[in-house]
RNA sequence: GGACCGGUAGUUCAAUCUGGUCAGAGCACCGGCCUGUCACGCCGGAAGUUGCGGGUUCGAGUCCCGUCCGGUCCGCCA
């Protein structure tokens, strides 16, 4: 028998640690990024988990390694960590480099990388970006990308967790789709035929009577044939759903409470991601303007000079001038929109006593995007039985979805923020492809 | 599903409108030089069936038709 001993995972290196270590003599591993040859060595400037480093080394014993090395290989260098000068923080963020005694090459490619990952900037086409998704990633801005990415999945989870919600993880392969309009990926399920999920929204209901307030980080699909910067079939719903609210304003707070929590821990653990992006971060809100949709399409209407009173929805174009309006008036980059009308919104959307013909819903609008829909849910088993039937549906396909009312809900709301549209919005990047690892969509399966 | 745009070295682009020294540049690559670079620099070299098929023409990357592939936007939505 062997034995694997939890103490030997202490030992991997891990770059933060690197800075204190000046002095010491260690071994690293890591990818080669780019190789600057100069006449008497080169400084290799080594890809790891969670940043760049340079190391030095020269010519003399080193001939044969400075021969062969080139970028892509995987190495293996041992030597001293010494402090360095280093101009720009995206090649090194760290105060050290490592002076190489010795090294080897673990790995040689089979061929030479096809794009120049070496570049500060990854040139690339999107098209030709997305083809070489398993390359391209290794850039350091790309992969920064979806470091961002990461620090809003932690901070939802983080936040909510801290506030007292339960993670749950819920199926993707369903009987029936929870959104009325968008369609719905088929699929062979045995004998019958399944569908994949296009929101957790069923079973987070459900979850409200079982832990009063859960969330949910997954999958969602989406069989729209856009084509656009800001659709894929497939993305990240960072999903939430909280029971006891007084009204959908509780879900709009507890958003808000994210979006802080996610901007503290982004200027907090990834300022070398947004350094190295340039990202302009928002301030974190104390507060957030809610306009009625009405509203929204006065102040387009006179932001652009057009009428969209009879438009039940917000347009892309409207999006983006009510967001530059609250920006100039108020200097506030988010903006609630609420108040869509009933035929625009999903049957479990409550509709508003106030307001006839009006639901209890929201959008969260952030730089020109709608990145987060929400609204406060149908709790009543008789209520939510009628406006399916005025919806056109037959009550008894959702007889497993209806015992939630049937056996009593509190009331609730919740919403589902858009990952990969929230990173690029905050990134300023133009494609939310290029916020999605290996995106899905129309035209693309793989990688 | 609709509208518009594009396809030229490995890669990012120029030359297309106005057919004729128009097969060109940067980076990558190969060779040489360089004792601190940091998108290193300097010198030299190799690299393209201009997506594919057809047509017009003395001549097509360029104009026309077809076809394949892709992009942007709209409907819809996160």
């Amino acid at each position: 028998m062997d034995k694997i001993w939890a103490k030997a995972a202490e030992g991997l290196l891990s770059a933060g640690s690197l800075e204190k270590m000046a002095g010491e003599s260690v071994t690293l591993h890591g990818m080669v990024q780019r190789i600057r040859r100069l006449g008497w060595g080169a400084f290799i400037v080594m890809r790891r988990h969670d940043g760049l480093l340079q190391c030095v080394i020269g010519n003399e014993g080193n001939e044969k390694l400075l021969e062969k090395l080139s970028e892509e290989q995987c190495a293996e260098l041992s030597g001293t960590l010494q402090e360095a000068d280093i101009k720009d923080a995206s090649i090194n963020p760290s105060t050290v480099e490592l002076q190489v005694d010795s090294g080897r090459i673990i790995h040689d490619p089979e061929v030479r990388p096809s794009v120049d990952l070496a570049k500060k900037v990854l040139d690339l086409h999107i098209d030709t970006n997305l083809d070489l998704r398993p390359l391209s990633l290794r850039h350091p801005m790309e992969r920064a990308r979806l470091k961002v990415s990461e620090a809003l999945t932690r901070a939802f989870r983080g936040y909510l967790y801290d506030q007292g919600f339960t993670e749950i993880h819920t199926p993707k392969i369903c009987v029936a789709g929870a959104e009325g309009g968008a369609n719905i990926f088929t699929v062979e399920y045995f004998d019958r035929k399944a569908f994949l999920a296009q929101s957790p929204q069923f079973y987070k209901q459900m979850g409200v009577a079982i832990y009063e307030r859960v969330t949910e980080i997954g999958p969602v699909f989406r069989a729209e044939p856009h084509q656009t910067s800001r659709h894929v079939n497939e993305y990240t719903s960072l999903d939430l759903e909280m029971g006891f609210i007084s009204g959908q304003e509780d879900v709009m707070a507890m958003e808000m409470g994210y979006i802080r929590k996610a901007l503290q821990l982004l200027r907090r653990d990834y300022s070398y991601q947004l350094q190295l992006l340039d990202v302009n971060l928002p301030e974190p809100p104390d507060w957030i303007p809610s306009i009625t949709l009405r509203d929204a399409h006065e102040i387009a209407g006179e932001m652009l000079e057009e009428d969209f009173s009879d438009e039940p929805d917000l347009e892309p174009v409207e999006e983006k001038a009510v967001c530059r309006y609250f920006l100039e008036s108020e200097g506030c980059e988010f903006v609630f929109v609420t108040h869509f009308p009933r035929e625009k919104r999903p049957f479990y959307a409550m509709d508003d006593p106030q307001t006839p013909g009006d639901t209890l819903s929201f959008d969260l609008l952030f730089r020109g995007l709608e990145i987060t829909t929400g609204g406060q849910r149908i709790h009543d088993y008789d209520m939510q039985v009628e406006k399916l039937r005025r919806f056109g549906l037959d009550p008894n396909e959702f007889e497993s979805y209806l015992m939630a009312h049937k056996f009593g809900l509190p009331p609730h709301g919740g919403l589902a923020i858009g990952l990969e549209r929230f990173t690029a919005r905050l990134l300023d990047v133009e494609n939310i492809r290029l916020t999605t690892m290996f995106p899905r969509d129309v035209k693309r399966l793989t990688p």
